[in-house]
DNA sequence: TCATCTTCTGACCGTGCGGTCAAAAGATGG
DNA sequence: CCATCTTTTGACCGCACGGTCAGAAGATGA
C-alpha cells in the first residue's frame, strides 16, 4: 500500500487529480474510522495513517476534525435520503413497500459504515445535523407519510398509523447494518450471507404488508 | 445539589450507606454520561461533577474509566435479558407477542439511557460484551427462538423465520429509546408522549399478529 | 478516648490529542 | 527555464485527559 502510493507519487499527476484522489481517501478513512470509533474516539492520526498521509496532510485539506467529520456526514445524510425516493401514491403499495424494503437492506448491507455513523450521531442528540434533521428530513418522512395515507384512502392498505409504520420500516431495515455484529454472533455465522438478508426481505414484506392489510397476491 | 451533598456531609452516616449512596450516584451519572457522549466522549470529570464529588473520589471507587463503564454495562446487560424472559411455548402467541412489545417498549421508554449504551456498544464492535453476546446472549436468543418454533410447530402461527422475526422485533422497540430524538424531531414533538407509545404498540403487535398469521380476536 | 480503619480531596504528572508552522518538494503556465 | 502557485512534511505547541499520591477528615470499635 505505501509501495503503491510511493510509486504513484513518482509519476507526475496533475494538481486537481492529486486533489481530489487525496480527498477521496481521506473520507474513505474517516468514514470506516468514525464507524468504528465514534467521533471521540477517533484520532486525526488514525485516519491520516489509514490515508496513507502525513497527519498534517489531512488538516491540509480539511481545517479539523470536526470539518471533516461534517464533510463525511453530509455525505452519509445525501445517501439516507435517496432511498426514500420512489414511493408514489399512484404505486401500489404491494411493488413499492417491497422495493423500498429492497432498497434500505441492501443499503444496509453495502454501506454500513453510513448507517452506523448516522446512528451514532441520532444516540448521541445529533449536535451536527438537527437543522438537518429539522429541515430536509422531515420534509421527507412528510412526504412519504402523506403517501402511506393516500394508500389508506383508497383502501389499499388498512388504516394503521403511518408515521410508527415509517419508523418501524426504519428501525428493522437499518439495524442489518448497526446490530449486524450482533446478528452475526447470534447465528453463528463469519458474516451475514445473501440468504440471510433474501430472509430478511421476504419476513419484514411479509410483516409489513400482511400486517397492513395488503394482499400479497 | 451541592449544598445537598455538604449537608449529608455533616450528618454522622455509617460508612456501608455512604459508600452504597456515593457509587449509586456515580453508576447513575456515568450511565447518563456515556448514553449521551460514548465512551471516549465522556471524562471522568465530568462524571464525577454530575455525581457531585471529586473526580479522585470515583476513582476511589472504581479504579479506571474502564472499570466503570464496565460496571455500567453490566447492569444494562441484566436489565436487557430479563425482558426476553416469560416467552414460553405453551402461552398463547396471541398473549404472549403482545406482551413481549409492551415489556420492550416500556423499557425503551423507562430506561433509555441503558438502551443506547449498549447499541452505541454493538455498533462499536462489542470490545467489552462480546463473551457475554456469545455465552448467555446467545442461550437466551436460541431459547426464544425455540419457542417461536414450537408456535410454528403447533400451528399457532405462520412459518415465518424464527431468528429474523426476533430482530425486527428488538430493532423496532429498541429505536423508541435510541432513535427517539428523531422521531421526536419528525413528529413536532417536545417529548414522545403516552399516546405515541400506544400507537406504537398497536401498529407493531399488529404487524407481527398479523404479519405472523396469528389470530387476533 | 484512642488506634485503626475507610473516605475524601487538592495538587500533581505523563501522555496523546488537535492543531500550527515554516520550509521543502512538486506542479503550473508562460 | 523561471516565477508562482499548490502540496507535503517533520517538528513543535498548548491543553485536556486519565490516573496517582500523600495527607486530611471522618467513621469505627474497643
Amino acid at each position: 500500500m505505501i509501495e503503491k502510493k510511493k510509486a504513484a507519487k513518482r509519476t507526475r499527476r496533475p494538481l486537481t487529480e492529486i486533489r481530489q484522489e487525496n480527498i477521496d481517501q481521506i473520507v474513505k478513512a474517516a468514514e470506516k474510522q468514525f464507524a468504528d470509533n465514534g467521533f471521540s474516539g477517533t484520532t486525526v492520526s488514525s485516519i491520516a495513517e489509514a490515508a496513507g498521509l502525513p497527519k498534517p496532510n489531512v488538516l491540509y485539506y480539511f481545517k479539523s476534525k470536526e470539518g471533516l467529520y461534517r464533510a463525511v456526514l453530509k455525505r452519509i445524510l445525501e445517501l439516507w435520503m435517496e432511498a426514500m425516493h420512489d414511493l408514489h401514491a399512484e404505486d401500489h403499495p404491494r411493488e413499492a413497500l417491497r422495493g423500498y424494503i429492497v432498497r434500505k437492506l441492501r443499503q444496509s448491507r453495502d454501506f454500513p459504515d453510513a448507517s452506523k455513523i448516522f446512528a451514532a450521531e441520532i444516540l448521541h442528540g445529533a449536535p451536527y445535523v438537527r437543522e438537518e434533521l429539522e429541515g430536509p428530513l422531515k420534509r421527507q418522512f412528510d412526504d412519504t407519510v402523506a403517501v402511506f395515507r393516500a394508500w389508506i384512502a383508497k383502501g389499499w392498505m388498512d388504516p394503521v398509523n403511518p408515521e410508527h409504520l415509517l419508523f418501524t420500516l426504519w428501525a428493522s431495515t437499518q439495524s442489518y447494518a448497526d446490530f449486524a455484529l450482533q446478528m452475526k454472533v447470534l447465528l453463528g455465522r463469519e458474516e451475514l450471507t445473501d440468504d440471510d438478508f433474501d430472509n430478511a426481505i421476504e419476513l419484514l414484506t411479509r410483516l409489513v404488508l400482511k400486517g397492513c392489510g395488503v394482499k400479497m397476491v
